[in-house]
DNA sequence: TTGAAAGCGCTAACAA
DNA sequence: TTGTTAGCGCTTTCAA
């Protein structure tokens, strides 16, 4: 009762080989036909065209992959797929690779080194090029990779490896000069993974900071960035005096507030807390978060042109002036999870 | 000054060839020293895989996945990866697909008919499975696309195509009766995507439950499945009598919310809004929202399940009893955006 | 403009 | 246990 073609083997898929006899031409010709219009006459190439719709031939990635390495095929790694802070780099990044002929394949590294290890393995020979978004790889793992395939790193600075990065230092800079004039003078941070490049530029800033602002000012964790670590911190904030903190992101943040609401205490009354990424979320929760915000949207599109360009000059030797990081500017958005010191 | 290995050409990774030359062997051999281990010499693939090390080699999926297009890659196709609904499901489907041995893809179709087709086009050919993450292609492309590759569709059932599904009607009736508890006695549904087949089925349902319950039932939309489609669905309640409406979805919802807040409607006293999901972010906006859940981690591992059989029966004929929707229920959170009539 | 033939990196029969 | 050989689907010289 299947529509089967009238090929014989009904369970594999049709080849140029079939198209070819069918078509009454060679496999090369038809070959041509696909991959380069316009260097086959026009009528031929019609009927081969016409044929192979009717064959319902696909050309295969796979077998075209072979000779060159050609796959139109790119890839973006996140640490966390289900951290918003990755929707609009995501979304952008994917914008930019379509415009130019290529499909990015998003693979999720859940926040684990050796997950990221392994799916890096078995995607990178499928993709001419990779992003590694807040990698928790090692610098030395992140040159390998690079040395396989064009890599552009975002939110992290690895010797001769391109990268996007925010400026964490201005934003965090923002950030404490908003809490200073509020009044605060005693603030924490809650740190994130110890594996993450952010949060040691964020920790440093936050340091060097108050210091320069003669305010008091302490580390709390490491947490997991999630809204699950953030409940951990508030626990954490209710046995220090601090009277403000400042979040490795959003994500800390919102469950810090909510975890804070448990514990009785008042966002922004009895504490003032900061997040950082401006994410989805971030603007509904309750109350609605001050954060440092990162472009978020040029981010992807700016990691996509930077791995495109290296794609479009392999004569350029990895160590060019070309990585050298971008920095983009970050700003602060004031809401209403901070407030005057009581 | 770069460390360049000894074989000639530094631009091209090292293949099965170069390995087989260095450890002096055959390069069958070392195909099976890494394909199959145990059907060759200890000693020699102790060797070979020393080679290996030392040259950076590294087996090629793609030239792997030629001979019999065993790849170890599945791809989950999304509606719209920002939204949170895919979240718990893209983390069970990577869990499930990791623990039996494959890397998933994730791959975005923004919610554009057109770039999912795309997408699946360059992506079918590299994977053994797909899974279909409420697709927004035709039923009859659909079966094209399970026709090249095992295939398994979420929320959405296509004739001889497995499929994983909510159960939709159940949900609805549940936040109609809730509702009509309450005690409003006309309502509103907020209606996503006409492509979308969970809309056609939560309309549906929506039409039923309230014509058996006495209702006053409307449709007003469609509106984009998004928080921007929930601020227009915000106006269009405004001119409506309706003091209760059932959203598509959570994000409609929670758009729905901000934009009645905008002008000045206040939910629940004014308005009750029920959402549909319960994704991430629900629990904390304001107010908290009351939404039908599903059990969304139980998705993601169910599809990839029902892949993983079909990969390892290929025997069984696509219509088989295998494809017999898997109905999975749904249950209502009751939170604060419902409340009695006024 | 088209065809013939070689080869991309790997696996799988078949022999040895 | 290992080597030889053919071939997966496609592109690409090289000739015609």
């Amino acid at each position: 009762m299947g529509e089967t073609g009238e090929t014989g083997s009904s369970s594999t898929r049709p080849t140029i080989y079939d198209v070819a006899r069918v078509a009454g031409v060679a496999p090369s010709t038809v070959s041509r036909a696909f991959s380069r219009p316009g260097r086959v006459n026009a009528d031929t190439a019609d009927r081969i065209r016409r044929v192979a719709h009717e064959l319902g031939y696909r050309t295969s990635p796979i077998g075209r992959g072979l000779p060159d390495g050609r796959t139109a095929l790119l890839a973006i790694v996140v640490a966390d797929l289900t951290n918003p802070f990755f929707f609009e780099i995501i979304r952008s990044a994917e914008k930019t690779a379509i415009d130019s002929g290529y499909t990015l394949l998003v693979v999720d590294a859940h926040e684990s080194r050796g997950a990221e290890r392994l799916a890096l393995e078995r995607t990178l020979p499928l993709v001419e090029g990779v992003v590694l978004a807040t990698s928790r790889l090692s610098d030395a793992a992140i040159r390998a990779v690079a040395k396989q395939r064009p890599t552009v790193v975002m939110n992290r600075v690895v010797t001769d490896v391109p990268s996007v990065v925010t400026d964490n230092a201005q934003g965090m800079r923002r950030a404490v000069e908003h809490l200073a004039g509020l009044g605060h003078t005693r603030l924490s941070y809650l740190a994130g993974p110890e594996a993450s490049w952010a949060d040691g530029m964020r920790w440093r800033a936050f340091r060097e900071a108050t210091q320069e602002l003669g305010l008091r000012a302490r580390r709390l964790g490491p947490f997991a960035p999630t809204l699950a670590g953030g409940l951990s911190a508030a626990q954490a904030l209710t046995t220090h005096t601090a009277t403000a903190t400042v979040a490795y992101n959003d994500l800390v943040a919102i469950g810090t507030m909510r975890g804070l609401t448990r514990l009785g205490v008042e966002v922004p009354r009895d504490l003032s807390v900061v997040g950082f990424d401006n994410i989805f979320g971030s603007d509904f929760c309750t109350p609605p978060l001050t954060t440092v915000a990162s472009p978020l949207r040029h981010f992807g599109t700016f990691a996509v042109q930077r791995l495109l360009n290296q794609l479009r000059a392999p004569s350029a030797a990895p160590s060019t002036g070309l990585s050298a990081p971008a920095l983009l500017p970050a700003k602060l958005v004031e809401r209403g999870s901070t407030a005057r010191r009581a």
